[in-house]
DNA sequence: ACTTGTCGATTCCTCCAAGT
DNA sequence: ACTTGGAGGAATCGACAAGT
């Protein structure tokens, strides 16, 4: 190992920024030594996986800014070591100076709490069924409402599907009753360019397809201040639209599409996002 | 101390529609 | 006809627990 002050760099996978499985070592290297450089997915021909070069120094950090880049860009931004130190999350998530304004920005405002496990929020993925045990179609009476991706919309699920939750039909993933049949859940779609998720309060299972935030107790913080914002998403009626007629279907994705942009407003009013802060935000996700 | 089993997260594969 | 990427499905792997 390097001597006191003395540099080390590697390039390995990026799943060292973002896996689970490697926080303790994110917070080991936090905690001891002073993270100096991060450039993700270089370019190197013929490999497949994404890396990232890292570079550590042996001293303890103080004050120290981590210079951050993706490949091809090489205007690397200074993020301070303590932004990750801080944060529950525990990734190296990429980010700039822009966005992490912004954040600190709303932060300041005391108007959030994050969904972690001190707060009682658990995230997890759905069961992982047997080849065909899945259908769209009750086939016997022990069948349960399951979700796979294609069920959950914005604000609303669609249908559902059918599986005999037990041992011989399960191939991995979650096997949890009790977690899968938690009554307040949060259901995303696992894939997607954008974040497609919906409320449920009917205990419906999640199949792998779709990741899910369940709630141990309700946190014991709840800002009056995001009470309507809460209210909207947390007591609104589960819309199934599938026995409507197309014409009703369609007055109805209307509404729903409006009434997303009606939140969206509401919630960059209520952090006090500027319009070129709106623009930032929503450039960074790849527009919607 | 080694082996086996379980859970659940992560990686890898396949299908298929849309684009060229 | 071939390529690409989205969406979802299947396989694999690590962590931990329990058994020998």
């Amino acid at each position: 190992m390097v001597r006191g002050g003395g540099h080390f760099g590697f390039i390995v996978p990026d799943r060292l920024c973002f896996n689970s499985q490697f926080l303790n070592l994110r917070k080991h290297i936090l905690g001891g030594y002073t993270l100096k450089k991060l450039w993700f997915k270089p370019f190197f021909g013929g490999v497949i996986s994404d890396n990232v070069i890292f570079i550590i120094q042996k001293e303890k950090p103080h004050n120290a800014s981590i210079e951050i880049a993706e490949y091809p860009n090489n205007k690397f931004e200074k993020i301070p070591q303590e932004i990750y130190s801080s944060l529950s999350d525990g990734t190296w998530f990429i980010v700039n100076e822009q966005i992490l304004n912004i954040f600190k920005k709303i932060k300041q405002q005391n108007l959030i709490f994050e969904l972690t496990k001190d707060n009682k929020f658990h995230t997890s993925v759905g069961f992982i069924a047997k080849p065909n045990k899945v259908t769209e179609t009750k086939e016997n009476s022990k069948q349960i409402k399951v979700f796979k991706g294609e069920n959950i919309r914005r604000f609303t699920t669609r249908d559902c599907c059918f599986f005999d939750f037990k041992k011989e039909n399960l191939a991995g993933g979650t096997q949890d009753k009790e977690k899968l049949s938690k009554q307040n859940k949060i259901f995303l779609r696992k894939t997607g360019a954008n974040i497609i998720a919906t409320f449920d309060s009917n205990n419906t299972y999640a199949e792998q397809s779709v990741y899910f935030i369940y709630i141990d107790k309700f946190p014991i913080i709840m800002p009056t201040d995001i009470n309507p914002l809460v209210n909207i998403r947390f007591n609104s009626k589960l819309l199934d639209l599938s026995d409507k007629h197309t014409s009703e279907r369609e007055r109805l994705e209307e509404e729903i599409a409006r009434t997303d942009a009606e939140i969206d407003d509401l919630v960059y009013k209520l952090y006090g996002i500027t319009e070129d802060e709106r623009k930032i935000i929503e450039d960074s996700l790849g527009g919607k």
